[in-house]
RNA sequence: GCGCCCGUAGCUCAGCCGGAUAGAGCAGCGGCCUUCUAAGCCGCCGGCCGCAGGUUCGAGUCCUGCCGGGCGCGCCA
């Protein structure tokens, strides 16, 4: 309310000085610094350039203007032009009235309107155990979905199955090898091909499928590739839902065939002009759209390439209606970004309707010494592994400490060893501890609905900075939704246990000067544990009552 | 060679699409448990924001060029 007016005469103060602000021009901000006040805008300093005018004359103008506006104590001309807005302390413990009544709903909004929007993140293939990578891509696009469907977006979670092609291959004649080789065959089909998948596992799955009777040493590779692909399947989903990731789609390769997509798929690129023959292969004009040459989409044998599938994948998923698709990538698939850019012009798709995010590189370390990452190399680290090391909510947090572009190194020894000073359990205590509070009040008491408290008795500078944070988790949620950065929402939930573990430490809650005043920190102390909760709950961590 | 990401405290990273004295955790040092959980609190130490230019009222943030680390560049997926 306060906001959208201070807003209002922010944008008249600067038409009558005769600048046209644009959406998002002139805006106010939260400073971190609270000496600053509560809102600030800097729309002086980026105007003044435009008009010719002096700054802080300008902010003068629009300090004018805002002051006295309902809901603010203080409005002030700082440094080089700020204007710094100084917000009642009802407005700002009026958020702790807010995160109360709308418990876990508090910090939901309707930005998307309803819009549906896919994330379709992870997509490993069906060849071997997710690893750590997958598990930082699955802790990042599950935050996200998260995130989205809070701020109001119908968000579907899909996981693209690649059932098809020449991974499968490798993978059938990998395990039929292990399966001859353990029926104590020696030739070359015992033996694991070029490029194929060395991994224990692969002995593992050839044994189990073995003794299921579900192959045996007549069958060719396409069969027991398949066998072999769905118990990996099998696998990944356990690991993905031990996790807490659940997917709404499990979208088969295959299915595009079976569909008949990729013909109909060549057909539209060929209707839009944007195909031509090369040396036999049909090439698609992604130069002319921003990549750095053209791609070849049917080899000169007529075999598609896995660009022709993707192109047929995305096709698919327009025509399925959603209004914006974000397609998580791990880093080994950055060489795709341009490409898939290029096919959204070239299908002339809304522009910013494929957002595609990489999910960076995780680099694991084991006491400071590196472990190799490649799946082909055998040796990896699976996710189920970093799970039961770690845990779920330390691992998912850690994974989301990070922005998704930036490398990330995790040591396990440090993980283990950090585990009782790892941030999650700072985040997490800081709720647990308000949950013994309330035990401590007693039940009646502790559900006492928020209008009972008087908030006015709380008058300490600490208290007001957690109302504060309080009131500013909304426009943290925003902001992580927006950018795509859950990891602001890690910064946020440690910064608020920050506040309230300090100030347990130095002021009782239950044992307050009065009776009115403990009611009032009840309030505050609820209100800091709903906000921690539903920080921790859109990143996926569990939010315990006793640790 | 071309392209992308990253260089911020001893270590791992934040830094809100140019703003006000650059933050946090860990590590190190020194204090604090008869209290609603010490998985906590308080204090100290610690930074030519890789280097050099440029853009402007103002740069960790934007541009250019270097240096260093990583990744991607196939009629593979």
């Amino acid at each position: 309310m306060t906001e959208e007016k201070l807003q209002a005469l922010l944008q008249e103060a600067l038409a009558r000085a005769g600048a046209e602000a644009g959406e998002g021009e002139a805006e106010f901000t939260v400073p971190p610094d609270a000496s600053h006040g509560d809102l600030t805008t800097n729309a002086a300093l980026v105007f003044a350039k435009k008009l010719g005018a002096d700054p802080r004359k300008l902010a003068g103008d629009i300090a004018r203007a805002l002051r006295g506006a309902p809901g603010t104590t203080a409005v002030d001309v700082a440094g080089p032009g700020f204007v710094n807005v100084r917000l009642a302390d009802e407005v700002i413990l009026n958020a702790i009235t807010e995160a109360l009544r709308r418990g876990d709903d508090y910090g939901r909004s309707e930005l998307g309107r309803g819009a549906k929007v896919q994330v379709e993140f992870v997509s490993a293939n069906p060849t071997g155990p997710l690893n750590a990578v997958n598990a930082r891509a699955a802790a990042y696009g599950d935050a996200l979905a998260r995130l989205l469907e809070f701020t109001g977006y119908d968000v579907e979670r899909e996981f693209y199955v690649c059932n098809v092609g020449t991974q499968m291959d490798l993978l059938g004649r990998s395990v039929r090898a292990r399966l001859l080789e353990l029926l104590g065959e020696t030739g070359e089909q015992a033996e694991i091909p070029e490029g194929g998948y060395r991994g224990e596992y692969v002995k593992t799955i050839a044994n189990a499928l073995y003794e299921q009777g579900k192959i045996s040493a007549e069958d060719g590779h396409e069969k027991i590739g398949q066998a072999a692909a769905e118990e990996i399947l099998a696998g990944q989903k356990r690991d993905l839902e031990d996790f807490r990731v659940r997917f709404d789609n499990w979208f088969y390769e295959d299915l595009l065939y079976r569909e008949n997509k990729i013909p109909k798929t060549l057909d539209i690129l060929a209707s839009r002009g944007t195909s031509y023959e090369k040396d036999g292969a049909l090439w698609l004009r992604t130069a002319a759209a921003g990549d750095d040459e053209d791609r070849v989409v049917v080899r000169a044998d007529g075999r598609p390439t896995y660009f022709l599938t993707d192109i047929a994948y995305h096709l698919d998923k327009y025509e399925r209606g959603f209004a914006k698709v974000v397609d998580v990538l791990g880093p080994d698939h950055y060489g795709h970004v341009k490409k898939l850019q290029a096919m959204a012009t070239l299908l002339a798709l809304p522009g910013g309707w494929l957002e595609v995010i990489i999910s960076q590189q995780v680099n694991l370390l084991e006491g400071g010494e590196k472990v190799k990452m490649s799946k082909r190399a055998g040796a990896l680290v699976t996710m189920r592994e970093v799970m039961d090391d770690i845990g779920v909510d330390a691992a998912r947090f850690f994974f989301l400490m990070r922005s998704p572009s930036s490398h990330l190194d995790f040591d396990f020894e440090l993980a283990r060893m950090q585990t009782p000073e790892n941030p999650v359990y700072y985040a997490q205590y800081c709720h647990a501890r308000v949950e013994s509070i309330k035990g401590e009040a007693g039940e009646e008491w502790a559900a006492a609905p928020p209008e009972k408290a008087d908030l006015g008795e709380l008058d300490l500078p600490e208290e007001r900075s957690m109302a504060r944070a309080i009131w500013e988790f909304p426009k943290a949620v925003e902001a992580a939704a927006t950018r795509r950065e859950p990891h602001r929402l890690t910064t946020y939930a440690t910064g608020l246990a920050a506040l309230f573990h300090n100030y347990y430490h130095h002021h009782r809650v239950l044992q307050a000067p009065t009776a009115a005043k403990a009611q009032a920190r009840l309030a505050l102390a609820r209100a800091v544990g709903q906000t921690v909760k539903n920080a921790l709950r859109l990143l996926g961590v569990s939010a315990p009552s006793r640790m």
